[in-house]
DNA sequence: AACTATATTGATAATCAAAATCAATTAGGG
DNA sequence: CCCTAATTGATTTTGATTATCAATATAGTT
């Protein structure tokens, strides 16, 4: 998975005559070694503190890039952050979102897929994307 | 359907101890009179020209108690700008956006709605709301 | 109609995350 | 090692919305 996301981003850079740098390695790893979604200021504050030298433009610049290279996808939850996640490779996926602890739980459906395709079809739109969030309580913070 | 949601406005109004003003009154009547959504900024604009007493922060508050008083409903399509519609009485619904064009066509499937509820039961979640946003190039765009 | 307490307005400043700026630094081919 | 272009990071700017606050308007109450 981590082999993965670097050789794609290794591949993305090459064709655009990127360079390498420390900073973007820096900033790859740790992000590849994450399980959840993190937003800009989460990213920053522990890549920071770990690299006291690497600043939040960079890591702004830097999540962007990975967006445009295909290893990260950014998700907004209307709170105003974007938070970035492993770009899904086959599986694409919605989210349950915890409007009281902020959990994040990750869901796929093919029968919701299928009909959206239908409805789009219906209306003569050509689908690039969507994004379905169900926003609500999870199950610890119900009790 | 405009006397309803002036009904329902000056209940909410009474019931919060909130006074009638002209600028709400104008505001909402111009809001109920849209058959779209409009953007803060799309309202304000229009509204000015016609008020040109009424101000930008007025617009914003407002509509915000209109959404509080349940006339208004709040959606985000992500590009940063907050979007306003008649609040949905009954029949909750989805949007397709035209990623080109801005156009934005309202569906709604009882069968998509169902199968949220399923995921989230399945979940241990409980839903307070949704958005389902479906992305592309409208009918026309598309040629 | 005048008085009064409270709500509202509108001009402006503040906010906040993200993007742009730009001089200094760094990468990597020649 | 040199040179050119890419990159960095401190800082400023942006842009939409929200907060501030003095001035004004509202709705009871005399």
């Amino acid at each position: 998975m981590k082999e993965t996301g670097v050789r794609m981003f290794n591949e993305y850079a090459a064709g655009k005559g990127l360079k390498s740098t420390r900073q973007r390695d820096t900033i790859l790893e740790f992000f590849l070694s994450l399980d959840r979604h993190m937003s800009i200021e989460e990213l920053y504050l522990e890549i920071h503190q770990k690299f006291p030298k690497i600043g939040y433009a960079t890591v702004c610049r830097t999540m962007k890039l990975f967006a445009e290279a295909g290893i990260a996808l950014g998700v907004d939850f209307g709170d105003g952050q974007m938070r970035y996640e492993h770009s899904p490779r086959g599986q694409h996926h919605d989210h349950l979102v915890c409007t009281e602890c902020g959990a994040i739980i990750e869901f796929s459906n093919d029968t919701i897929e299928k009909l959206q395709d239908t409805i789009a079809r219906k209306h003569g739109f050509l689908i690039q994307s969507h994004r379905l969030e169900l926003y609500g309580l999870c199950a610890l913070c119900r009790k």
